[in-house]
DNA sequence: TTGTACGCGTTATCAT
DNA sequence: ATGATAACGCGTACAA
């Protein structure tokens, strides 16, 4: 099985500081003996035991992404997948491990908060989107482990990545002024998310500006699903906007198919414009216009900053700032709203 | 920070040794003397170091779950979600934790799978449809270490989860021909993939069975995405098929697209049934009549059946049977086909 | 540059 | 029932 340093060590002839000093790549020790350890390792086939390291360095090179129970659901919505291939693929590129934990229902959350940030076995986690209230945040404080939030919180001391959901929902919404319409309607998100927050913030600002009704029947209350957003649109319907915005590509998909189902037309009758850029925003019909967030790149710099984080703490005590980021969105016009 | 073993002792004035024993429910301790311990173990705060444990045990309660890089480009298909949602919920269950790692192209696969394999992290993996010619899975055998694949291997040691997809073909096929149709077309996945292999085979037994012709131009390799499913499915129209089996949702819902852009309709012109059930298949229109497969449960499964191969191997040695489970799959049907 | 010796926090064996 | 003590495999001051 696993072979050990000292075997390692007896092989090569040499004692088992040597051995460890040439696997960390530490400066002195002659090429000499470097090269005949070397040809040891390679001899008997060795490889370090990453448990036994980590008891001496009490550094596991492992991370963890928690999904709290309230985004657990949203599971399959494209959003998590893409940005768990960004954040594994960041951790591939690091040489890091990631753990990944889904709160759910079968297990008390209590118990599983033991378990991921009191086990010893993370450098530090990632939160996904972790929504306000969340328990989560106050409790890793509390416990002093490193973590990285996906979405703005209000505490100062919390690290995140965030992107511009506020310009991005302006964007969206401008782009449907600048179309001509005067009866706009909102699908939002949970009012406990940030990025549901500040995408409908940007619409009111821009309906605002515009001195646009934004009247409570106007505006409606998705879950980010696709039923959700169909659900919505439905209700919206009844006050017969000419325009939609919808707080992410699924809901808008179900909308759609809502708008649809009254037997409107898109974007002709109702013209509707998404968030997130998900691969299904072009295979809609109409290919859905939209607000692009890079979600892998969300993922990958999560990592980088929790790294950093991990690293900046380790170096210089508890001093570090906090580490922030805000990533740009972007309008990709599709066929969703007619031409421009 | 964390406490350790020596002091609880300490506070509670016993040998560290008990208070391990009492941690680990030893039957040999008073109670009077366990009481003691909890008391004191609850008043440090104290939680064991889960790496000093590992490396006493050989055991880290960490298991991997490693999708090839051929897979991790499907990985935003609901399926992988889904089974991952499983498989997290199983492991929580468990009191397990679950690596999640994606090869991608960034990192060389050998120094991933050196990673992966050997780091010792891990008590065992699954193999998320490694497909037959991929070398991760001799590599694992090469390794001893216990692994446990999601679909079916040819190799007898294999231990494995997979769905009855044959089955499922069939009853996908048997649905068409029952409802009158002739010229039936399937749109399959990658040969290379068992679930893509054993659906076309499903289906070439049904039309065989009634002599209903299943020339090369009735079937089409998709690549499980939608828009493989699309493009398949504009190929296939030039045949005229009155019915199209898809080996995945996502190329039905693809192939829904491509018979619309026709301006066929669904099902009067074309019927169409899927495979899988992922939740968009009952958000399109009309509803996707398609085969269900136990998503969540086959990443539950997966990751008990490695369990007990990572008990038994502890237990008995190498003795342990290989283990395989095959779960069924049923016929779902909706408005894609017509009313039977 | 190289080797010695100790520590990381547990579990496990063996006396007592 | 309890307590020393030896692993587990590795990193690292410290000494040589």
């Amino acid at each position: 099985m696993s072979r050990t340093l000292d075997e390692v060590a007896k092989s090569a002839g040499v004692s088992r500081s040597t051995v460890s000093r040439v696997i960390n790549d530490h400066p002195s020790v002659s090429d000499e003996t470097r090269a005949k350890v070397q040809a040891a390792i390679e001899q008997c086939g060795y490889r370090p035991n990453a448990v036994a390291r980590s008891l001496a360095t009490n550094r596991t090179n492992i991370l963890g992404m928690v999904v709290p129970e309230s985004v657990t659901k949203l599971f399959t919505d494209p959003y998590f997948p893409l940005m768990l291939r960004g954040a594994t693929e960041a951790c591939n590129r690091r040489g890091y491990h990631l753990i990944l934990s889904l709160f759910t229902a079968s297990v008390e959350s209590s118990i599983m908060h033991d378990r991921i940030a009191r086990s010893g076995y993370l450098d530090g986690l990632i939160a996904a989107n972790a929504s306000l209230d969340d328990k989560l945040i106050p409790g890793l404080f509390a416990e002093g482990i490193p973590f990285v939030n996906i979405g703005r919180h209000p505490d100062d001391r919390v690290n995140y990545v965030d992107v511009d959901n506020r310009g991005g929902a302006r964007m969206a919404t401008e782009h449907l002024v600048r179309l001509g319409h005067k009866r706009i309607a909102m699908i939002g998100g949970p009012a406990d998310m940030t990025p549901a927050q500040d995408r409908l913030d940007g619409y009111l600002e821009v309906m605002s500006t515009h001195r646009l009704p934004a009247s409570k029947g106007l505006i409606a209350e998705g879950d980010f699903t696709e039923a959700g957003g169909r659900a919505a649109m439905l209700e919206l319907l009844a006050e017969n906007p000419t325009a939609v915005f919808a707080a992410s590509d699924s809901m808008a998909v179900g909308a759609v198919k809502a708008i649809r189902a009254q037997g409107l037309r898109i974007p002709d009758d109702v013209a509707i414009v998404g968030f997130d850029d998900i691969p299904s925003a072009r295979t809609v019909d109409p290919e859905l216009t939209t607000i692009r967030q890079p979600i892998e790149r969300i993922g990958q710099l999560a990592v980088e900053m929790l790294i950093n984080v991990i690293d900046g703490k380790a170096a210089e005590g508890n001093m570090a700032a906090t580490q922030r980021f805000v990533l740009p969105t972007e309008l990709i016009v599709r066929g969703s709203c007619g031409s421009s």
